[in-house]
DNA sequence: TCGACCCCCGAAATCGATTTCAGATGCTCC
DNA sequence: GGAGCATCTGAAATCGATTTCGGGGGTCGA
């Protein structure tokens, strides 16, 4: 592999002329000629890992996901890999699983790479940055906000979608709405069905919502186990809420197995269902702007790498059909 | 951020001694125990940008895929990500969109990286990898094999996949199978539809195989466009083996718009339709063992940058229906 | 003609780790 | 006690780019 000095060499310059042209500045038009055809002859491409050691950052980010089978990180992901690949960035793909240690792990690799930031989907409220924060490395959450330790975060108004959703479902006729929402230390899931309870208070007044509230784990199964246990107890909803795209899929599943179906009895979703082109299933979906979010927060991220000192934001996005 | 020299200054060692505890060799216990305390003590995490430079070579792998939104390349990327993160390394996304263009610059990046290696879906047979293999680094196709340039793969075998696909529909039942297969210079195209033109053949001698074939794009849309055609000619077919997941979901929506739909009329799909819990369909699916294919892909990676010499391979990973 | 100034350019230091080479130390065995 | 050997340690070179600092040469105005 060719190296600056190589090109120096055959283009009778020094290294420093070299780096020079390519940062575009202070050489006369003779040497920028000569050093590119140099350059060009010999195939040089610049080493990034001995230019990241020397300005202490490289063009690297992180992205931490709980898992990148779930579609909805998947068309996070896209939405930020366009981003980031648009701007020179390259994108390293991270699943925590929902597991703290492995999220941990993970940061240590971001500063121990030197990488340029972080888009982080947390674990819990309760994740350490400290040692990115030691670095001043950007960091920016999405989907869930930190409390614990003030970040930039990119957001969807949880409470005004569970609101909106519900609503939906006791407008087509419901009687009595439940709810499956997600773990009780994912905030998303808290907004979630703090927005249905509202809902549900005004629609049902004499029911207790607390009988008709699910908590699972936010997966297929979980999902379906709780759409179980609503449809097994002494007064069934006739409709239901399910706070993610992952636990839809499963409640789907088991009103199936039961001869139920939307929309005669009516469901809601938190986010699209993967691929619903195949097949009508007349459960009222609330997209997310999953793209979107992802786009929005590597351009955040991307600004602080450059250095803009704003005050800390967290952006609100509406979902699409609120 | 600590580095290794002031380590060793706390420690009262020298940088080598520092360097060679962590390297885990040639150092007595005493020595060991206060570097690893001083380490401790200060937080130390080695640089890796600087360990990469120095031995030529870094711990990152790129995973070039077409689109990680497609669910097939989603769980190969887990796959990969599962065998790449236990082995200690980070994996680099990239989505290529089938254009060479983005490809290359991909691969350009992983030169400039100095990456350990690279998973690649290539977009086309003729795509440049004299970079890659200058620097010796470490390749490895998954999906698609590279004829014009030898290097290790992992395919799944798609003839054999496309004939037993279309052999099932005709053995429910179907008179006459057609088959919408993807773009001309994709050689996995080309396999699945030879599959399913030996299966043509044996089962409706009298019809002209390329009367009922199509060729689409793999996606969604391509694949709608291509079922209406079919459904267009004048003697359509009575079911469609299509050579992959989003190409079947457009076949989908376009026979259920027509009021048809499987079983009634037969289909087959080449891949896991996405989220089939969602309703039984009626499609018959060939299952790629999608995550099986990444985490191997990743082994077969990892050996090469440990150094293996063995010849080249091409892993061929039966379809889990065979 | 001389100073002031600007523009280009190269030598050398720098980033933080690894590794070679050579020196110091301690041990065994004659 | 001393030769021979193994073990441990540190100084210094190295990886490849960036950037500071200063020198050389040209222009301009007085």
């Amino acid at each position: 592999m060719a190296t600056i000095h190589d090109v120096a060499a055959r283009a009778g310059v020094s290294a420093a002329t070299v780096s020079r042209v390519f940062a575009g500045s202070g050489v006369s038009q003779d040497k920028v000629r000569v050093v590119l055809a140099a350059a060009e002859e010999m195939g040089y491409t610049p080493n990034r890992t001995a230019r990241a050691l020397r300005l202490q950052t490289s063009t690297v980010i992180a992205l931490i996901v709980v898992d990148i089978e779930n579609p909805f990180f998947t068309s996070l992901a896209r939405g930020v890999e366009d981003v980031t690949r648009a701007a020179g960035y390259s994108l390293v793909l991270c699943n925590s699983d929902d597991d703290p240690v492995r999220e941990g792990s993970y940061l240590d690799v971001a500063v121990s790479e030197r990488m340029a930031g972080v888009i982080l989907v947390p674990t819990s409220d309760r994740c350490d940055l400290s040692r990115l924060a030691d670095r001043r490395t950007a960091i920016v959450t999405v989907d869930r906000a930190l409390h614990s330790h003030p970040v930039d975060a990119v957001v969807v108004d949880n409470v005004a979608g569970g609101r909106s959703a519900t609503a939906r479902l006791y407008e087509r006729g419901a009687s009595r709405v439940a709810c499956i929402t997600g773990p009780r230390d994912a905030d998303t899931a808290e907004l979630r069905s703090a927005g249905w309870r509202q809902e549900f208070r005004r629609f049902s007044p004499t029911a207790d919502p607390d009988a008709y509230l699910e908590h699972a784990d936010y997966r297929v199964d979980g999902g379906r186990a709780a759409m179980a246990r609503l449809l097994d107890a002494a007064e069934p909803p006739d409709a239901v809420f399910v706070a993610n795209n992952l636990m839809a899929v499963g409640a789907l599943a088991e009103l199936r197995s039961r001869g139920l179906a939307p929309p005669s009895f009516g469901m809601a979703a938190y986010g699209d269902l993967p691929y619903m082109p195949l097949g009508p299933s007349g459960v009222d979906v609330i997209p997310m702007p999953t793209r979107l979010i992802g786009a929005t927060a590597a351009t955040v991220l991307l600004e602080r790498i450059k250095g803009s000192a704003d005050p800390l934001r967290t952006v609100v996005l509406r979902n699409e059909s609120d």
